[in-house]
DNA sequence: AAGTCGTGGTA
DNA sequence: TTACCAAGACT
């Protein structure tokens, strides 16, 4: 084979063997994460599905096991106002997330007896479960056979079989059939490459500086036998935060975490002295969202 | 289907 | 210091 001529895609059995030795270096790379621990049922795997999405795993961990300590299941959080979990969210960000957490709760009481449905398309119909977060639970909590894409599988996938050093902007449909290509054919093997190929992502094959020198299967790299090539084409766009709406609507929901008794509409608008018109808009959203609440001139969360 | 939605660590 | 980006969902 000439040297020269560019690595191809791996086929079933190469995949085979790549699945196999990630899941080999899964057994002693593995981060022993809490909810990773067998005593910890479906319920406790939902919750930090919900934390992690668009979260550093690291920043999860805390405030995931005070939560099981207060909610340890569904019906206990159910049982209680969504401004509770929005308040015990704390600092984790995206807190529309703890809202949809609580409806979701409510969800389970109400349609699956308590207790978290085992079937993706149950899973996909709760709020704030979307294709990943659904796959995501029914492969880590019940061991079944699913296409897990997540940013970290969508990136190893895009270096080993693609030769690309980023996958694109949003998952393509030619992504998911590329992924179920991957997915071994009994339920327990997936399950497994599920979470060891995230692992690698997470710990070896990440976004800024991939560590190809450490990496389990970097004899099978189409992007390090192809030199790491750049990513070519538009920029990956970035995430503006200053000065924006966001980063309102963040002050605001900061002042009525920290008092919790309420605050008054014109002192709460006063701690975004930007722009008053942004301020508005924030508290408006706020409000729209069920994130905040309106008493008279107080408002709370 | 491109924009919106928080927060903080890292290089 | 600025820019990137992290177990995405929703509209």
């Amino acid at each position: 084979m000439p040297a020269d001529k560019p690595a191809a895609a791996p086929g079933p059995a190469e995949r085979a063997r790549i699945v196999g030795t990630v899941a080999q270096w899964f057994t002693t790379a593995a981060r022993p994460l809490p909810w990773r621990d067998p005593s910890v049922g479906p319920w406790g795997v939902m919750v930090s599905e919900f934390m992690t999405q668009q979260t550093p795993v690291a920043r999860v961990i805390e405030p995931w096991r005070a939560w099981l300590r207060r909610w340890p299941e569904p019906a206990s959080l159910a049982a209680e106002p969504s401004s509770e979990a929005v308040a015990a969210w704390g600092r984790l960000g995206y807190p529309r997330r703890a809202l949809r957490l609580h409806g979701a709760a409510v969800a389970i009481v109400a349609r699956h007896g308590g207790r978290v449905p085992a079937e993706p398309e149950q899973l996909r119909a709760l709020p704030g479960v979307g294709e990943y977060t659904a796959a995501a639970i029914a492969s880590f909590a019940f061991g079944a056979r699913a296409v897990v894409l997540d940013t970290n599988v969508r990136r190893v996938l895009a270096r080993i079989d693609r030769g690309r050093q980023y996958p694109a902007n949003s998952t393509t449909a030619a992504e998911r059939r590329l992924a179920a290509r991957w997915l071994p054919a009994d339920a327990a093997t997936a399950a497994r490459w599920a979470a060891s190929s995230m692992e690698l992502g997470a710990l070896v094959c990440t976004a800024a500086a991939p560590d190809c020198a450490h990496c389990p299967v970097a004899g099978h790299c189409r992007w390090l036998a192809a030199g790491r090539p750049a990513h070519e084409g538009p920029a990956r766009r970035g995430q503006a935060y200053a000065g924006t709406d966001r980063q309102a609507r963040g002050r605001l929901l900061d002042q009525l975490r920290r008092n919790r008794a309420g605050v008054e509409t014109e002192t709460l608008l006063g701690c975004w002295d930007v722009d008053r018109a942004q301020a508005r808009r924030a508290l408006d959203g706020l409000l729209a969202d069920g994130l905040a609440h309106r008493h008279g001139e107080l408002i709370t969360l």
